[in-house]
DNA sequence: ATGAAAGCGCTAACAG
DNA sequence: CTGTTAGCGCTTTCAT
């Protein structure tokens, strides 16, 4: 950590250092209230309040006083003791695991977008995978009187999460997660993205495939291993369970999985892994000397801008972040300001396989 | 947009729809407060208030009565009330151009973490880079009582936003900007970085080398400008100053940018870009056939982990966002706990050049 | 060790 | 059209 201090300078001619050490302190302005505005506008609170908030009529002189008073003092109104007073925020809480991780972070982009919009700002949270945490914020939501919240939650089949998520003061939406109850969702259709991907493979030949995704205990991963049991039943193709497996978000971990995966014979030959963890797997076969697609056919969950460009071009399934951010936001606040009808609104967007360079046919053995 | 419904079905069974068409509204727990926690556990408000916040003793029996009351209820204290009385909050603003793009991510994700340590909670806005959404944001924040602002704003020598960031009624930072007034600040050392860049170019043989980065508006731009000058000045070489050019954080403009670099005779022998740039000008090159780095030479500002799996391998200038954000939270936490010295603070972190393989001597033409 | 009362800054009846 | 008044839920003197 390399700091390096700067002193302010200003008083540095000065011999000897005067009493008062804050001299450089910054004086903080001093919050106006309304009240100070009402008395240089010569009105009362009341009147101040009304050309705030536009909710009566007042006399187009009187609301230019007002409005000088308001610009002259720098007053803006206390969002606090508004929201106190109204009973309620234009504040939506967003929990995901991982805010740095890309698939999160383009989704929280796009929510904070639409929210700030419809004039609402975004608290967001990282549970950092951890359960104990999860409990800890979603509890301290309760008390921060949000106007909705938006999460991607651990695992959906969590009876603690699910409870709190149910007993919250104010409507919440689930991204990418199902759970037993009255709720509203947006999912991708991970399904059909999984089955598409292993037909894919299963068609060039392929018959010892790797799934590496999220736990069962999320949609996504319960979706992939569903599809990929499907696509692989309908052929009357076997697979080896153990050539499923879920890591964390952390980035190594997908590199020993795949490394274990492919240092065992007999070794897949094809992988479908999860934006990430791909990643992992590239540097796994890279160190085993394996090469893609000639020896190891590998398809991501999850296109980025660089795809394209690694060699081999990545094969891959995609689908929107951002999209489903920003319908998520859309039907947050239908609920919020109660536009929306009574039935939870569920709602699954597409994804597809984009075929690059990754994958090749496979030499029967 | 693939919306699909789905009935609740629960009371599908009955024949005709009931009166009460809100049969299915989830009720929402009412919120309990202190009050009644208080008449719950046959205490004053005064007690119930001193065992949340255990500021004065309490009568260990009494203080167990009061706490299987929260619990019985559910009782979670309203933030917001206690800001308003208590005139502070534990929520940091923090405002960026992009929260998608992945160098912000990456510290806000950090940021978060840091601060949540702490017991505060971060509320983030995005500008998208837009000045009029700046000023919005600004004075928004104003309104919020936020304990304290960390901020990436557009461009540093914007006079009306350095005097907001001023009149701001609780201390701020500053990420990579660097503006003529006391206010902490933590920046990398773009200069370090892109020195060493130009120099292994300038070494490499490199006589045509075109740079592209933010503006010079915002201190990376500036700094990268300053290295990229005094490298070829040491060595007594001229430069073409239409090679330098400073594109937005959108993703296809630097494609734009490099492809009418790259098609104009004599085009660059080398190129050094912001991180998502880097994506575009690859791309520029292998449109126009280009190959790198036989015909072409490229350098990325910012590291990334795929960098090491393009072909070729991206030569870059590495620095560390994560611990950017980690710093600058610490730093804005002293400033609002009051245990920092009244002087600005102004962190500088390193960066450095991490050769792989995307370089290429050039031949003397 | 506990309670009563006075607000934090603002909005929303309710009168004029 | 404008002002007076009563809180929103909580913390904090100040008494007891």
């Amino acid at each position: 950590m390399t700091k390096r201090g700067k002193t302010a300078g200003a008083a540095s001619t000065s011999p000897r250092p005067a009493l008062s050490l804050k001299q450089n302190t910054r004086v903080r302005p001093r919050r106006v209230t309304i009240r100070e505005v009402a008395k240089h506008a010569g009105v009362s609170l009341t009147t101040v309040s009304r050309v705030i908030n536009m909710t009566d009529a007042v006399r187009p002189q009187v609301r230019e006083r007002v409005r000088a008073a308001m610009a002259d003092l720098g007053y803006v109104p206390d969002v606090i003791a508004q929201s106190l007073r109204k009973q309620v925020t234009k504040t939506v809480g967003c929990i995901v695991p991982d805010i740095g991780f890309p698939a999160f972070s383009s989704t929280i982009g796009a929510i904070e977008e639409q929210l700030r919009g419809a004039g609402y700002t975004m608290q967001v949270m990282a549970t950092q995978e951890s359960h104990e945490r999860e409990m800890e914020i979603l509890s301290l939501c309760r008390g921060r009187r949000f106007a909705g919240l938006i999460t991607s939650i651990g695992r959906d089949n969590d009876d603690a999460i699910i409870k709190m998520l149910r007993q919250l003061p104010f409507p919440a939406i689930l991204l990418d997660r199902k759970i037993p109850a009255p709720i509203d969702s947006v999912c991708t259709d991970h399904f059909s993205g999984a089955l598409q991907a292993t037909e894919y493979l299963l068609q060039l030949g392929h018959r010892r495939i790797g799934l590496i995704t999220l736990s069962v205990h999320a949609l996504p991963g319960r979706e992939r291993r569903r599809a990929f049991s499907q696509a692989h039943a309908a052929r009357g193709i076997a697979f080896n369970p153990e050539w499923i497996t879920g890591p964390g978000f952390e980035n190594d971990h997908a590199y020993r999985i795949a490394y274990e995966l492919l240092s065992h014979e007999p070794r897949p030959t094809a992988i479908m892994a999860g934006g990430f963890p791909t990643i992992g797997v590239m540097r796994a076969a890279r160190s085993l000397g394996i090469s893609i697609p000639h020896d190891l056919s590998l398809i991501s969950f999850g296109d980025t801008d660089f795809a394209d460009l690694l060699s081999p071009p990545l094969t891959v399934v995609r689908w929107n972040n951002g999209e489903v951010g920003r319908i998520a936001a859309d039907i947050l606040l239908s609920r919020i300001e109660e536009r929306a009808r009574d039935e939870p609104i569920q709602v699954v967007l597409p994804s597809e396989l984009v075929i690059r360079g990754s994958c090749a046919p496979w030499r029967q053995t």
